[in-house]
RNA sequence: GGCGACAUGGCCAAGUGGUAAGGCAGAAGCCUGCAAAGCUUUUAUCCCCCAGUUCGAAUCUGGGUGUCGCCUCCA
């Protein structure tokens, strides 16, 4: 397997430390608002990385922390009359609900920054004693210029960063470069060597990453826009810290963008995950995703999420037949071709173009064709489950047609059992009376050669 | 200004030296009481422009043009 290391900025051979184990830490959320389709691309994507070396035989541990102390909790938390906590709560548990609705697997661990505020002490102070920070004035700051290969991931020469660096007045930096480990904060704070104060950013997720994966890790992943400064940060920390390689492969993924400009919370121009699956489907707004390279910008427009869902349907509602648990699918063709688009870092619209291709193969009754479907397409996450019908669904159906044809039902099977025997006599009127009045309640019926079938709109 | 990307049919998109995957939309046919779905066929002499390298380039090199991102919190 390859992957596109930003660290390198080539793709390279995926080799974990350890055998076949592999250690993935992806950059998580901060809890204070909705989470945006930008994020949904995010987690969509490494979901899929998580899935996929999971499925080829990786003992995979996935890392996502949760990061609950921030400026931005605390702003809303006093906004809002809140403790911080009942703040970052409230916001992960959204955002919980938005990643189960999208299908995403929980990660292994979440962590949470305020649960292990004593490994980022402990670092600060490793990174103090061995001179690669100092405090000053209950904060603590990391001195930058020791570091040489600061700048190295994101590409930027150390004095291009220094001539845009900001230098601010009263500054307790001794160099603008220099950027917080621990920020001095009376009200909000923890206890510390230096006070009651706050860890910065950067340092939540070294201090994670090592708590829970180790000193030197296999996969870091997250957004492209968080190359710089905050991995950036991270190395620089990590590595002074534990005096060894911090993370082999740096991926990251390509924005969403909205009116060709990037959709991000600051620019206002976001749509939340919520708000897009009120139109579309978990399946709809993957294959959106998927259908791009990973590190390509992708385009929001009703357009191409009209088209993705009618992709997607086409995809997860292909003619279905049993699983064939006994079909050993590596042997396939099939698989043969999804791995290796998806060997050559992560190449899933490739991957799509077989699993478009077995559904077409499903619908002829191709043998076996959509057991390997179904178990390719569950590797990238899509779901093959027939929307269900509810009692409530059914029992609204039901009335719905006792209304339109003046005669009480009191079952489903009852109208299907009268559509039947309408639609043997010719009796079409009827028959479509039936039709519209359950459309109205929301379900859809199929007349096939086997016989009728009932299912939900989508 | 520095750094990093991208430009392929009506739309989305893969393809990084050997003659343009796939999806959506469109067209024709089959199936069909209607509807939906499905099946078959069909839609780029050509890959932003101009030079060059090569037997051969969408793919490599140089130069343009255009678009985006990072350099500040950001997935």
């Amino acid at each position: 397997m390859r992957l596109f290391n930003s660290y390198t900025n080539t793709v390279e051979e995926f080799k974990p430390i350890e055998d076949n184990k592999v250690k993935m830490y992806v950059c998580g959320p901060t809890v204070y608002d909705y989470a945006h389709l930008g994020h949904a691309r995010c987690y969509i994507t490494w979901d899929v990385l998580y899935r996929y070396l999971k499925f080829r035989g990786y003992n995979v541990t996935y890392c996502r922390n949760v990061t609950d102390v921030d400026d931005k909790i605390l702003k809303k938390a006093e906004k809002e009359g809140k403790t911080p906590t009942e703040v970052s709560q409230y916001w992960y548990k959204q955002f919980s609900n938005s990643m189960k609705a999208l299908n995403t697997l929980t990660p292994d661990i979440e962590p949470f920054a305020t649960k292990t505020l004593g490994e980022m002490i402990s670092i600060v102070k490793d990174l103090i004693s061995n001179g690669y920070a100092y405090e000053s004035n209950g904060d603590v700051y990391f001195r930058v210029k020791k570091f040489p290969r600061y700048g190295y991931l994101s590409k930027q020469p150390i004095d291009q960063l220094e001539s845009g660096a900001r230098i601010e007045v009263g500054d307790l930096k001794e160099d603008p470069l220099d950027f917080a480990l621990w920020k001095r904060d009376e009200k909000f704070g923890y206890n510390s060597p230096w006070g009651v104060g706050r860890p910065g950013w950067h340092i939540e997720c070294s201090a994670m990453s090592r708590k829970y994966l180790g000193k030197t890790i296999d996969i870091h992943a997250g957004g492209a826009d968080l190359i710089f400064p905050h991995h950036e940060n991270e190395i620089a920390q990590s590595e002074c810290a534990n005096g060894c390689k911090f993370v082999n492969y740096w991926l990251h993924n390509g924005f969403v963008t909205i009116n060709k400009e990037k959709m991000s919370k600051s620019l206002g121009n976001f749509l939340t995950i919520d708000d897009m699956l009120k139109n579309y489907d978990a399946n709809t707004l993957r294959l959106f995703i998927l259908t791009n390279h990973y590190r390509m910008p992708v385009e929001f427009s009703d357009e191409a999420l009209t088209s993705a869902k009618a992709g997607a349907k086409r995809l997860t509602n292909a003619k279905q037949t049993p699983i064939n648990e006994e079909l050993d699918i590596t042997t396939t063709d099939e698989y043969k071709a999804f791995v290796e688009a998806m060997d050559e870092d992560l190449n899933t619209s490739k991957a799509l173009a077989v699993l478009f291709d077995l559904a077409t193969r499903a619908n002829k009754d191709e043998k076996d064709a959509y057991t390997i479907l179904y178990k390719l397409g569950s590797v990238l996450g899509f779901t093959f489950e027939k929307a269900g019908l509810s009692d409530e669904d059914l029992a609204k159906g039901v009335e719905s047609v006792s209304k339109a044809l003046g005669q009480s039902f009191n079952s489903i099977e009852e109208i299907l059992e009268l559509r039947k025997t309408s639609r043997a006599e010719k009796n079409w009127d009827i028959a479509d009376k039936i039709r519209i009045a359950l459309d109205e309640a929301g379900i859809v019926l199929k007349d096939t050669k086997d016989g009728t079938t009932v299912g939900g709109k989508n």
